[in-house]
DNA sequence: CCCATGAGGGCTCTTACACT
DNA sequence: AGTGTAAGAGCCCTCATGGG
């Protein structure tokens, strides 16, 4: 069962909302002593997450279908996708759901009858975590995902039966987006901010660059540095973009260089919302750097 | 080592004020 | 009257720092 990504957080009556992890997607069968873990796109993962298997063989159950996620923490207890790649931390299997236990055929039951099974199913192990479940308001649950700097939240509709595949009964939110950008300027820095303020961003729509606002935050300070150096050459007189922000003290820069940024949204004027950076990318080229859609 | 705090920065909304 | 500009408050995010 997949959740389908909605835009906006929501509040509906009576559905739940729960963290929304950073990892893989896995099914864990259980037969005896027998386990098979298995991805999304039916691939074996057992032997990657090894551990995850060993907890679930202990479990005193005959039979059992559970469907999870298998994450690793930070030390902030914020799941991550890198840190699961790395393998040099423990992962955990965030269990969210239970589809078969002792022989018996959960899937047809609302959520709260299978929530009660993979509850009483995974006891208290390391290993293995009943999903995170947030507020009862759906607006409250996303806030605090996005204050705990969570993936999302996943929304569902409680009186619900396990569907296979995409289903609007499950819908999730997510805190951010990433995108890359050109930098088109930067502005002065302020009080004891050294090189620079923010960066200037932009978006190519055909051969036009359109400023999509500013970033100022995520930058280290040795970044700081490194970033003005490589500015110095590109610096030049006239705008790069072809309705130039109002800007005093704006430095302009030829549009070469690319940026990833984190951010929460597009605001209605077509602007980043809570922008981050996250550092330069060399890999794409500034006119790849296209506006979505619409915007 | 963890956590609280302050500084710098972004966007939004409101308010005050200037200009057409 | 209507439009545009500027400044400040509010909320959120990151980084650096200092105390426990």
């Amino acid at each position: 069962m997949l959740a389908t990504l909605v835009d906006e957080p929501f509040h509906r009556p009576g559905w739940v909302y729960e963290e929304k992890y950073d990892g893989y997607r896995i099914l864990a069968y259980k037969e005896g002593r027998e386990v098979t873990l298995l991805s999304r796109n039916a691939k074996d993962r057992t032997e990657t997450f090894s551990e995850i298997a060993r907890a679930i063989a202990t479990l005193p159950e005959r039979t059992l279908l559970l469907d999870g996620e298998a994450v690793a923490f930070d030390r902030k207890l914020v799941s991550r996708f890198q840190l699961l790649q790395q393998g040099d931390r423990p992962s955990v299997y965030a269990v969210f759901d239970c589809l078969y236990r002792n022989g018996r055929d959960f899937r047809n039951e609302p959520l709260p009858v299978r929530r009660d099974e993979l509850e009483e199913a995974i006891g208290d192990t390391h290993h293995l975590i009943p999903s995170r479940r947030l507020d009862a308001d759906g607006k409250k649950a996303y806030r605090e995902a996005r204050k705990k700097g969570w993936e999302g939240i996943v929304a569902k509709d409680a009186s619900s039966p396990y569907c296979e595949g995409r289903s609007t009964k499950w819908l999730k939110v997510k805190v951010h987006q990433e995108e890359e950008f050109v930098v088109g300027g930067y502005t002065p820095p302020a009080g004891s901010r050294t090189h620079f303020g923010a960066l200037l961003l932009g978006a190519y729509r055909g051969s036009e660059l359109h400023y999509v606002g500013k970033v100022g935050t995520g930058f280290p300070q040795k970044t700081l540095a490194s970033l003005y150096r490589k500015f110095q050459p590109l610096a030049q007189k006239d705008s790069p973009f072809v309705f130039p922000p109002r800007e005093k003290g704006a430095t302009w820069l030829a549009p070469r260089l690319v940026a990833q940024i984190s951010f929460h949204e597009w605001t209605d004027d077509r602007k980043l919302r809570q922008p981050v950076f996250l550092g330069l990318r060399d890999d794409k080229k500034p006119r790849e750097c296209v506006l979505p859609e619409g915007k």
